[in-house]
DNA sequence: CCCCTAATGGGACGAGAGTTCCGTTAAGAT
DNA sequence: ATCTTAACGGAACTCTCGTCCCATTAGGGG
């Protein structure tokens, strides 16, 4: 009579639950790369997955909650920052990170399908909004530990340069649909750091 | 028999044809606002607009071409560049008009679904293109001016800069999902600028 | 002013997405 | 090992989207 409290799944999160979650994860995944969020379907999920519709959609609801899980399932994944001593090399390192994943076809896909299921849906909106700061706050160490070793000036906005390193890529991907290459990765690592080494990055109030 | 070689509305484009095309894209925006691109559909669109369906499917095929006509319809208006005598006061003026544009509730939905179409389809993708590509040249001139004036140094990459000033503004709004306020704009031209002064920008080859 | 035809609009049609019902399977507790 | 029931899957059904056909309307040249 009465609904159950959770959602489908969580109850008995054992063998198969898991498995069909599994494989509808990366049936949608592959749907991605083939068709983009706009062409992704849940009778095409289901069907790829080898799992039954109805099924799919009681746990998933629509296609933005698959990528929205999706993209929770990748926050879930941990990329620990680099600690080389070096801010340049910290900093390139991340810059590296990126665009690789940018330009990874299955990575860069999602990306681009989970940005395109936020700009209508409150969930997706919410899973990329909290696997961003996450990394940010993650990577947001290298710039304090070169700010102790005198690096860059005290007061200098970690998280703040972590954006600013991946916001270039990310326009040109997104907004102006340029090539991302490694010389878009060096200049930004490059404008980023001058910007920071002379206070740009420093927060101004008390 | 044969097809006609030109798009239907190309061969006419007297007083009914305009003013059809008029009402279908102001329907549009409506609807971007209100459900935005993913629940956009052809017939709300052709309801909306008192129009018949079959014209709007004749014209513009689907959705992402519904949006790739309307960013082409936006790249025809303008946008002069600001010329204050002073590059910090006119990156100050092109950071404010971004900022604008993404907060208005017409012209933000707009963009976000432009960029959401673009992820999954050509058309849309190369309408995005040509309207930032034409804009970032427009607003290059204002670097120009500046190393004219020895205000920044000899070589500074215009476009590179007008990048520079967008990128974190939209890398919030579409990627980050973070508010996008007057502070982030004036960030934004702080650090670009830091960069730009201590050569960051100038082209490094021959 | 009249004619030609580009362009529009209504309605019927087929396909595919999304929903519901109910029988079947297997996780996990005893 | 057995039992309970969470979770899955097949199939029928509905509804909306996208397409097609043809009658009607209105540019724009003569």
């Amino acid at each position: 009579m009465e609904q159950p409290s959770r959602l489908a799944g969580t109850v008995r999160p054992g063998g198969r639950t898991a498995r069909v979650r599994a494989a509808v994860l990366d049936a949608t995944q592959d749907e991605l790369v083939e068709r983009g969020f706009h062409g992704l379907t849940m009778d095409q999920v289901a069907a790829k997955a080898g799992v039954g519709k109805t099924t799919v959609y009681r746990r998933w609801k629509s296609t933005t909650g698959l990528v929205a899980d999706l993209m929770n399932e990748l926050a879930n994944q941990s990329s620990p920052h680099a600690d080389t001593g070096d801010v340049e090399a910290d900093l390139r390192a991340n810059a590296l990170a990126v665009l690789e994943a940018l330009n990874d076809g299955r990575l860069g896909a999602t990306f681009q399908a989970v940005i395109a299921a936020a700009t209508c849906d409150e969930q997706a909106s919410q899973a990329l909004r909290a696997f961003y700061l996450r990394r940010i706050e993650e990577w947001a160490t290298v710039v304090d530990l070169a700010v102790k070793r005198g690096e860059l000036p005290a007061g200098t906005d970690g998280p703040e340069v972590i954006r600013a390193i991946s916001a270039p890529l990310y326009y040109r991907l997104v907004v102006t649909r340029e090539p991302v290459d490694h010389a878009v990765a060096e200049a930004s690592v490059a404008r980023t750091l001058a910007a920071a080494r002379a206070g740009a990055f420093v927060t101004s109030h008390g």
